[in-house]
DNA sequence: CTAGGGTTAG
């Protein structure tokens, strides 16, 4: 007897759950040992329905045994909770009614498990409950109780709770540590977490595997990658969580390189320490391509993940379909990662909708965002899902959707959040809503500097670029931290504004006083406002200030646009040559170029530019068709009509039709409305 | 033969 109790845990230990059954099936007596015995092996399968069905099986088995157990039912409980399936719940209240009638509840475990099955199932209100009733708590209950809480996001009842059990005498495991250290870590409550660093430090548990994991976790979400780093490096090796933690505490920090190569060298020393990465490892090192746009590097990772088998799992693919929305142009493999995976959840649904939403493609944005809310289990659209469909929202200026996406915000208390609310204010001033934009933003917490440049970018763009401008002196009055973004924004205002002087103060001001380095995108605003106002030589200069690599088609575009205003026509071609050098594939420079021609009356070069397009392939599209038309400062010169490649243009389009109607002209459809020098 | 923990993606 003892014999086939040894052989059934030994098949249950190595996971052959079948073989396990047939023994169980073939033995001559089961009591609640062997019972107990093979419900451990369901609870590790965390499969429910098979406990179950062997619960039933017990009740009914003669001679009678105690199915009120509290081996038995712990291990029932513990079966639901691993199963994590709120449709369980019915199950779930029986078996607790049944264990408050036999009063097994009164059990410590049985009462622990239980309450760990209604945290992990959503009734947090249930599972407090019964964690209230319970008339002994030892510190698993306490540490269920506050890894529940932390869960549920309550991080601060989390750590009361954690004192309370202090005060009450329970003596602390490196597990109590863990479950208070991820709550911290949760929170960003750095100087608590090093209060319970200390504690656990002071027991020598701070070596434990599971404890410096959380530690490295906690001072890595705090930004102190060598913190980190060196609570790692307390315990005698490394497992895959520690090298994966390591990993992503780079990503969290923006450091992606120096993720890779972590995970470089994990991979060297794979063989001689047994750390072999997992799906985690693998789902942060391809986040770290992401933050990157490394794609090429991405697509290895993503063969070498499906070759160990990880590439089905959600965390990886969920990695793998905001890697390739994220990068240019790779649209189609994220759907394709993201079709293929069996299980989505809110994330890959948020990072498909954010792929299309960043290519402009808002339709298909939202029927993914219908389809998603059409799920049997459909998963609840959270601050992630509702900014992506608010900013493509945005592009496409459609204030109505963002008017209803703001309803449903508010419908689900994401309305506060700080991603919602810049969301929000940017959606409503690229709609043209400055009143609303306005209204979101007076009426919260302004400590937000996303939110605060969206109310910067959006007076600019409409024009209000004093407005802008007194925003922008305000928000650092009130000590907040201007980025490069909330500079885009000012400097467009300058452009905008005409403030030559003012904007080359700021450019110079971001890098002197805010120590930021004025990227492409600054330099393109001040070459474009040094342009406008006439200043050609100054705004060659600034191009050849920019680092030789940053100087892409869109500066060179600027100047080029400056010289077909002025009718610069020896530095306009210089511009174009380096325009179409940097973007082989764009019309831009050829139809700024014509444009150029054709206000000099040079119809001849103006038809050659199209003629130069058409040879080049540039223009695509069946019909397309172009018209040269005089100027009389309309400031239209010339058209191209091709198939629509950038909705986001639409506005364009909308601007471009007031005009020619204006001028009495026919209606048209271009799709290269923005190098028309209309709009910045 | 029983209950709890760390690593991930938008």
């Amino acid at each position: 007897m003892h014999d086939l109790l040894a052989r059934l845990k030994h098949l249950v230990r190595s996971g052959r759950l079948v073989d396990a059954h047939r023994l169980f099936d073939g033995m001559p007596h089961r009591d609640e040992v062997s019972y107990a015995t093979l419900f451990a092996g369901h609870a590790t399968a965390a499969d429910f329905p098979g406990a179950m069905a062997l619960f039933s099986r017990l009740r009914a088995s003669s001679p009678p045994l105690a199915a009120a157990d509290p081996f038995v039912l712990s291990l029932v409980f513990k079966s639901c909770a691993a199963a994590a399936d709120s449709r369980f719940l019915p199950h779930t209240t029986s078996l607790h009614a049944f264990a408050v009638r036999s009063s097994a509840v009164s059990s410590v475990f049985v009462a622990t498990a239980l309450a760990d099955v209604y945290a992990k199932s959503g009734c947090l209100g249930l599972a407090l409950k019964v964690f209230d009733e319970m008339p002994h708590k030892n510190v698993v209950s306490w540490t269920t109780l506050i890894a529940s809480l932390t869960r549920a996001g309550r991080r601060h009842d989390a750590l009361r709770r954690f004192s309370e059990m202090r005060t009450a005498g329970v003596p602390c495991d490196s597990y109590a540590y863990a479950a208070a250290l991820t709550a911290c870590a949760d929170a960003g409550l750095l100087s608590r977490g090093r209060e319970v660093h200390a504690l656990c430090a002071k027991l020598g548990l701070d070596a434990t595997p599971y404890v410096a994991n959380t530690l490295a976790t906690l001072y890595a979400r705090c930004g102190d990658v060598d913190r980190a780093l060196a609570a790692v490096s307390r315990m005698g090796t490394r497992d895959v969580a520690a090298w994966t933690t390591v990993i992503a505490a780079y990503v969290q920090t923006s450091r992606a390189k120096e993720a890779i190569e972590a995970f470089v060298r994990m991979l060297r020393e794979e063989s001689s320490n047994a750390a072999s990465p997992n799906e985690y490892t693998y789902a942060a090192v391809i986040a770290a391509c992401a933050d990157i746009s490394c794609v090429y590097l991405g697509e290895q990772l993503h063969a070498q993940a499906a070759r160990r088998g990880f590439a089905g799992a959600r965390s990886v693919a969920n990695s793998l379909v905001t890697l390739y929305a994220h990068a240019a142009g790779c649209l189609s493999a994220a759907d394709a990662v993201f079709r293929e995976s069996v299980v989505k959840d809110v994330v890959s649904w948020s990072a498909i909708i954010s792929g299309y939403a960043k290519e402009g493609l808002t339709e298909d944005a939202f029927a993914l965002f219908i389809e998603m809310s059409h799920q049997c289990s459909s998963p609840r659209p959270n601050e992630f899902t509702l900014a992506s469909l608010l900013s493509a929202c945005a592009t496409a200026a459609a204030l109505d959707s963002g008017r209803q996406l703001h309803a449903l915000a508010v419908a689900a208390g994401l309305e506060h959040h700080a991603m919602i609310r810049s969301a929000l204010i940017d959606m409503y001033g690229k709609s043209g809503s400055m009143l609303d934009a306005d209204t979101v933003f007076s009426h919260r917490v302004k400590d937000d500097v996303v939110s605060w440049t969206a109310m910067i970018v959006g007076h600019a763009e409409h024009g209000h670029s004093k407005m802008a401008l007194e925003l922008f002196e305000e928000m650092c009055h009130v000590g907040l931290k201007p980025d490069h973004v909330t500079f885009i924004g000012v400097l467009s205002a300058c452009c905008h504004a005409g403030e030559v002087e003012l904007g080359l103060r700021y450019l110079n001001v971001m890098n002197k006083s805010y120590s930021l380095q004025p990227a492409k995108e600054h330099y393109g605003c001040v070459v474009d406002l040094l342009g406008r106002a006439g200043k050609i030589n100054e705004a060659e200069e600034l191009i050849g200030k920019m680092a030789a690599n940053e100087r892409d088609g869109v500066v060179w575009t600027c100047l080029l646009r400056a010289c077909a205003a002025r009718g610069e026509e020896e530095t306009g071609k210089k511009a174009a040559e380096r325009a179409m050098e940097a973007e082989p594939w764009g019309a831009g420079a050829h139809v700024a170029m014509a444009n150029l021609y054709a206000s000099k009356g040079l119809w001849h070069e103006a038809a050659q530019e199209r003629y130069m397009m058409k040879q080049k392939g540039l223009v695509k599209g069946t019909g397309w068709s172009s018209v040269t038309v005089g100027g009389e400062g309309r400031g239209v010169g010339v058209f191209v009509a091709g198939d629509h490649t950038h909705p986001q243009d639409n506005a364009i389009y909308g601007m471009l039709d007031l005009i020619y109607f204006g001028a009495g002209m026919t209606r048209y459809v271009p799709d290269l409305g923005s190098e028309l020098g209309i709009g910045s």
